[in-house]
DNA sequence: AATAGATTATAAAATATTTAACTATCTTGC
DNA sequence: GCAAGATAGTTAAATATTTTATAATCTATT
């Protein structure tokens, strides 16, 4: 008799759904451009200003949308300025790393709203989902952030993770691999999972160095290589959400053992796990170096980030450590480069503060490697964004999610 | 007074703006989709049937559209099937090689319709242009062809081209590399160029073994390594164009001296060069082989397909010829693995002719180089279609220009 | 063979959007 | 400081689209 349930009650009519769609296009634009006028709506979204703006008042009724007062004129009468009101959206982001958790909460204009609190918990961990949801739920009393204002969870965290499926193909425990689904369970708000590398890239490709760019590369540099691939604008993820194993492409013929099981990776030559190696040959070696004589006494104590202070302040042995990573991290991204050609590669994470010590190894690899006239208009630079770069990223993606699928009043 | 010259005869509206950017996708989904019922396009466009209806009758009385009957029901009355007039729409695709250029007039249902023709011209041609038009009156006049319907000109060529200027940097005299503007203005219509080994992946992605995928590799294997990237179904061009380098790689410490200049590059390992110089070390190193036999009076003589018929028959030398070159792009392919994570991996070019002579030496590499977990789902196959990908590629990428930018009555 | 259910097509009424005219407000140049 | 030109916002008429009702045509079931 009737086509639903629900239609027995109030009928969609197409009409309608075209206008939640163009609703959720003025918010999307909202949220990324900032404050916008009626007529800058108007224009992007292909339709005439009187029409945006029916829109645009059903929109503030229903609170979506504030009016922000007058902006600046163009050669002509001063327009009106709408967009989010900033008490109306935020999301909780998480960042793993692999011994703990970081959560905030953010709000539509990706700013953080309270401080970012650190969680006891690692992804094997059986009680992950509760002691987030412990977390999240004491972030929001605290700041007297109500539930309903809250559309989303985006957590990201190291692995193999396909993003569409939510599942952690590196949870060890095959029951608790699809946190996704467990996530959606306990919160009940729209999910968004990631592996921690993409979205430190992503983090970066929005809001930090490669913010002006559509073909970016972008790789967070520590115990292991982290590559975040952007291509006409859009994150590569693969197939099965594998992309970026930059770590463990083979570039030694016989090289040292890796932790993948094969031998020679980047990641055994060119990461922080190679710089802890040539320390501790340092020692054995008794290799003259302030750095050396230094952590004499406990040799373990050494961090890569010890390392980096010491070449700063002209250390060779400590220098020459980053010359060897930057030269073979080199050698990988000119790979990248002849195969993707992109616009801009920025390096981030505690290796990256190194700086010139291994802008200049890298450039001198790439000189050697990549055909001139491909490399020469591919821009190197440092992140200059912190750590937040992850918990920023995952936002962005669960605030995507969120203004695409969330339902209207 | 008045806007613009134009408007003083006609004014553009929005409305009517909006009604052709809806005509001109209902012409792509035809073109793309084939025959289409008008109860389809009303869902893929987002609009009512009756709207629908009248934009189809427009289409019908301006001659852009045909109808082709009655289609197959699906429960119900059977619809009416609209589509592109097979006589409407010609574009000429031109592939270049290194020493001549084919040509053929292609239909918008992609069928060749003239014979595909060889033009005596390479891409520093001083007369490149006027032997390129006049191949083109030549195809068209012999096919009563009238100019009006032939909308496009699609040119794919070697060498570093920017495909969206139009310009070949690797065409050594400065003057002639904006082959985009020097043909629109001899042909006066759109124009589209870009690299050879692209556009023959391109028409294996559209019409070839990949056409099912969203993220594929495509290798033209030749005397150079043509590659193709596709990412979430687009193609990766890159900055400037440059994207898919492979050839030049860096593969072997001090290897054998490139034609780039540098060495070890993977087109020294893995390429139709290699077999040529594998078998010159044959001949001079007198190897049992039935092929150093048969061409013994003529060394010269040999060509890289005639290794390939030799190995199918058996002999070791040219089957170990194919297993060290396929070891080595096995190698390549591992790093373009890990860091795309591709659903399929599509082999083409007359080295792949050899087909498992070719594949099992690099799926060997392949379970030695690459992550299981991440190369386990990723196919690899062989091109089915003919040497003709490159004038199909080229046409499909034209007739997208010409479908999303042609003029209306 | 008849009927119920499904899909397609058309026409007219209902609704929504755009246009065009007008008002309001601002910048710039004299 | 005033006029001319430009942009923003409002209103009502003109136009376009959607909805709804109805007819046409087909499949599948009894």
């Amino acid at each position: 008799m009737h086509q639903d349930t629900a239609s027995q009650f109030k009928k969609v009519t197409s009409a309608e759904t075209n206008k939640i769609r163009q609703k959720k296009t003025m918010l999307s634009l909202m949220r990324t451009n900032g404050y916008i006028s009626a007529p800058v709506l108007s224009t992007l979204l292909k339709t005439s200003l009187p029409t945006c703006i029916v829109l645009l008042n059903d929109l503030i009724a229903s609170g979506y949308v504030k009016n922000f007062g007058i902006g600046e004129s163009s050669g002509g009468r001063k327009p009106s300025l709408y967009g989010l009101p900033e008490d109306g959206f935020y999301v909780i982001s998480c960042d793993f790393s692999r011994f703990s958790a970081n959560m905030a909460i953010i709000d539509c204009y990706n700013k953080f709203v309270t401080a970012v609190i650190q969680i006891d918990t690692h992804m094997d961990d059986n009680h992950l989902v509760e002691k987030l949801y412990n977390a999240a739920k004491q972030l929001m009393a605290e700041h007297h952030i109500s539930d309903e204002k809250v559309y989303g969870l985006g957590v990201d965290m190291p692995g193999l993770i396909n993003s569409k499926t939510g599942i952690n193909y590196t949870i060890k425990d095959k029951k608790k691999q699809n946190i996704g689904r467990d996530l959606k369970l306990r919160f009940n708000k729209l999910i968004y999972i990631d592996n921690d590398a993409r979205m430190h890239a992503h983090g970066e490709f929005k809001f930090g160095a490669a913010k002006e760019f559509k073909d970016a590369i972008i790789i967070h540099w520590s115990w292991g290589l982290g590559l975040g691939i952007y291509v006409n604008g859009q994150l590569c993820s693969g197939k099965n959400g594998f992309a970026g194993e930059f770590s463990h492409i083979p570039l030694v013929d016989n090289g040292e053992p890796c932790i993948c099981g094969k031998r020679g990776c980047l990641e055994t030559i060119a990461s922080s796990n190679t710089i802890m190696r040539r320390v501790r040959q340092g020692f054995s070696d008794h290799e003259i170096s302030s750095l050396i004589s230094q952590f004499n006494e406990h040799p373990e104590n050494v961090t890569p980030e010890d390392v980096i202070n010491f070449a700063r302040q002209g250390d060779e042995f400590c220098i020459s450590i980053l010359n060897e990573i930057g030269s073979a991290m080199g050698k990988g991204l000119s790979y990248i480069i002849q195969l993707l050609n992109p616009e801009v590669i920025v390096l981030s994470g505690p290796v990256s503060k190194a700086k010139q010590y291994i802008l200049s190894p890298i450039q001198q690899s790439l000189n050697r490697f990549c055909l001139e006239k491909i490399s020469e208009s591919t821009l190197l630079v440092i992140s200059d964004l912190g750590d937040q770069s992850a918990l920023l990223g995952t936002s962005e993606m669960i605030f995507q999610k969120v203004f695409t699928e969330m339902n209207f009043v």
